[in-house]
DNA sequence: GGCAGTCATGTTAGCCATATCATACTAGAA
DNA sequence: TTCTAGTATGATATGGCTAACATGACTGCC
């Protein structure tokens, strides 16, 4: 006798599932989920354990599709592999947590076609908004953007014009900021370290505002030394004593990020440099995990916590006084001392 | 005389739009954007310039709901805020990347209330598959999770029962093989450096691994030091400091992750302790970037990214010769020496 | 009692794609 | 020439939900 066991073809619940199962219509059902208001506390209780009894999950698929909206906001940084950008997404989430809002992230690998791509497949979800890092994109990007008609918001850099509202710091200033502050400090032989990545902005920004810097004080960078790929840490401890073996009489290190900052910093500390008084070094970011290196590290803070919580705000509409689009918000870095520069003199 | 100028109620374009444009049926066009057989090059041709030049972006939430699959991969991890779960989501994303499914990431924040909210919101997307960390959720989750009728895999853990598949290591053992290692190098008085965090499971059963591991040669924790929040590297510094002030005569200090250790280490290397002969010191999860330390950190890679990328593979089905589900993939962990532990005696 | 005004719920008509089946048309075989 | 097969395209019917409007049961007031 074969077993005569009906299949069980699990079909995927829907809302007439739930509706027929508590004896109401599938849009009381619906208005429950949502926790719209119009319906009376005791239908309301009893589709709410119908639905929890039954495991019901709503498909936001079908209702975005007939609401017109979608509660996902589309976020799309370069790179997750240093602390820099995922603290970034925390701040987006955090800000996003009690709006009903939802971030999604993509990731680009600060390629620019990449991102074209990464950019094409979010906005194919409707998003009611999108976060992206930098105001450097292709044409097509750029076009994609615009003709979304959501809410856009560029951030990390404030360099440049934005296509709708953009939350950043510029990176040009915080070159020429520390440029000032290492001249203030009384150094003069200046080695720059950074990544060979021309396609971070960003850090080529940060590069030519501190040559700016010091030549209006008519000072120009020393040396130069770049790198690619590994360990920041040990790329930092590799790069210092190529370029202080190099040029040795370097007095001031400014590096790219603090990750090979703290690299170089622990180098010239075991090989006994005096700092800041013979060398002194800085980075940038304003990494908090590195408070606890044997010096405090120069730096200059990128404000990333902030820059996340402001952008995802202007999405969700919080605090914009009605206005919807364009904002521009500057963040001014602040330059962090520490204990690797002299004071200025 | 007032503008007559249409004023332009941008509806969003659709593929009506686009087939419209270029005097095809919209099945065609649609046919086209999916790259399907079946269309002549001419016409393909003409679809897709006439696509490009409208700006046309497909609408998925209408795809998915039509075609009743959708290419998202639901990723939920407690944590974006130290290097650990950005080095797995790298792993997946890379992973993912040639398969035409794309990850969306979900936070936690080590809640499992948190969880079951973000899971509930993910699910409602429809996923192709999902990928949570850990094997502990709310019965809530579970149920979730086992009727999604997709394709789950749990990962970083191998100890316990999964749903469906899971990619992991055993943390119980990793802590049994640190203990092992620890007492074959010959130290004796052990101090645990760890997180208050209770919901952090796998750091429990690390410990847990540890105690029982340390039991076996009739040893016990001689001390233990909890944190919780901060920066990592000076929390370690603190913390050691703490414990041993505290317990003066330890020889070994295990920390529950590389950054608090790292902290340790450099407070101990300061304060001029002899390591590894008077006191070693391990962690653990391998982090890569702090191989520019003074001393390499002994510590047990937990094998981050290959965790993602094998959970991604399960996922989109690469090399399982058919089988669907309920794949368990418990990786070794490896013990890597480093300069803070003494040789085996 | 009759009627406007509420409140709770139901009905209908899409939302924008895609699966499926149907239909022209072409080319080659019998 | 006629018929079969195959190719390119189109028509139709959903997919699961929600917006907008419709309904019906009450309430309370003149």
């Amino acid at each position: 006798m074969s077993q005569t066991r009906q299949p069980e073809i699990r079909r995927p619940l829907t809302l007439r599932d739930v509706s027929e199962a508590c004896g109401v219509s599938e849009m009381t059902v619906s208005r429950v989920l949502r926790n719209r208001e119009d319906v009376s506390p005791a239908t309301r209780e009893k589709v709410l354990n119908t639905a929890r009894a039954l495991g019901y999950v709503p498909n936001k698929i079908a209702g975005g599709l007939a609401s017109q909206q979608v509660n996902l906001v589309a976020v799309i940084v370069p790179s997750l592999s240093n602390m820099v950008f995922p603290e970034v997404l925390t701040g987006i989430s955090e800000a996003l947590d009690d709006t009903g809002l939802q971030p999604v992230f993509g990731v680009t690998g600060y390629s620019a076609e990449k991102e074209e791509e990464v950019l094409y497949e979010m906005l194919s979800w409707r998003p009611s908004g999108a976060i992206i890092a930098g105001l450097e994109h292709t044409d097509a990007a750029r076009a994609m953007l615009e003709n979304a008609g959501i809410p856009i918001v560029e951030i990390m850099d404030s360099d440049g014009t934005p296509i709708d509202s953009v939350v950043g710091i510029s990176h040009r200033l915080a070159g020429m900021q520390m440029a000032d502050a290492i001249v203030a400090a009384g150094y003069r032989r200046i080695g720059f370290l950074g990544s060979k990545m021309t396609s971070d902005h960003r850090a080529r920004k940060r590069m030519q505002g501190l040559t700016d810097g010091l030549a209006t004080h008519g000072l120009e960078l020393a040396d130069t030394e770049l790198y690619s790929g590994g360990s920041a840490l040990k790329k930092g401890r590799e790069m210092t004593e190529a370029i202080l073996s190099r040029t040795a009489d370097l007095d001031f290190l400014y590096y790219s990020n603090d990750m090979i900052g703290a690299g170089g910093l622990l180098y010239c500390l075991s090989k006994g440099y005096d700092i800041p008084g013979q060398l002194g070094m800085a980075g940038f970011n304003g990494v908090d995990f590195l408070d606890g290196l044997p010096m405090k590290l120069a730096t200059i803070d990128a404000c990333r916590h902030e820059i996340g919580v402001q952008a995802a705000n202007i999405i969700a509409g919080k605090d914009q006084g009605g206005v919807i689009g364009g904002h521009r918000v500057e963040l001014t870095p602040q330059l962090v001392h520490g204990d690797t520069m002299r004071a200025p003199s």
